[in-house]
DNA sequence: TTACATTTGCATCAATGTTGCATTTGAAAA
DNA sequence: TTTTCAAATGCAACATTGATGCAAATGTAA
């Protein structure tokens, strides 16, 4: 699906802005952080335009947020737009990538009594299949 | 074992900034953000200061952060102070409050060939117990 | 092509992260 | 107890980021 299908999907005026982030976004091998798609986007648009942009497409889950923590933030398309299922996050210490494990599902889990689930964030953090190979650190 | 202790163990000197901070954390039930502790601190320290001292106790791994996203960031002891094993924790949306699963283990997940997994990280969001029970919305 | 609601760019303000530096303080040595 | 010095504090200052109001520009449907 192209980005202006999203968009129109979605009742979404059809904007450069917004048509560039989801084009960076579907761009990219794994998820990626705002200052990447910044620098990515082609055109040069105002702080706030990129700020209302993002947070329209958040608000719209067109595109959805991980959170490594605080100082690490990456951006992915949602679920719901790539069909894929809910999976785990790896996060690599050594090239900060995030990438979707796809095959690591997460499962409900058992809670105690009272407490009912509606979304799980599970993020596993370490070294990646290729940082593994280089270098010693 | 006392804030003064704990700091003495990680030699670092007892200020009162920092012993009030763990002291705070200690006394919550639940996970609880910067604010939070700055407003239950006692004195009215300089805002560097707080954020210094904040940054010495994750730094020396006396606190620990729950970033349940990037608005919503708890934190609680770390789990080499409270001897407690890995575990998830739960973000209930009608209360906001973080608690620590203890029932809830996080296994090691099978990851693909060649990545190493070093440390997980699981939230579950949705309503606790004590919300559960209270109104409608 | 027109018309209008939406979006943009800019100004602006608040909150927060960060650093340098002179002063104060904790804790170890005398 | 007093002295001593590295470490911590408070303050000024600056950068970054989140957020909002408003006039001008733009997308889309009539």
């Amino acid at each position: 699906m192209k980005p202006y299908e999203i968009l129109a999907k979605h009742n979404l005026k059809r904007t450069s802005c917004r048509e560039g982030i989801i084009a960076v976004i579907m761009a990219a091998q794994h998820a990626i952080s705002e200052n990447e798609i910044r620098e990515q986007l082609e055109g040069n648009y105002d702080r706030t335009t990129f700020y209302r942009s993002f947070k329209t497409l958040e608000e719209h889950k067109i595109i959805h947020k991980i959170v490594v923590d605080n100082q690490v933030i990456k951006y992915a398309l949602d679920n719901s737009v790539t069909l894929k299922n809910e999976h785990a996050h790896f996060y690599c210490f050594k090239c900060n990538s995030v990438q979707c494990l796809e095959s690591v599902h997460i499962e409900k889990p058992l809670l105690p009594d009272g407490y009912v689930c509606t979304e799980t964030e599970m993020v596993i953090k370490g070294i990646c299949n290729f940082c593994k190979e280089s270098g010693s650190k």
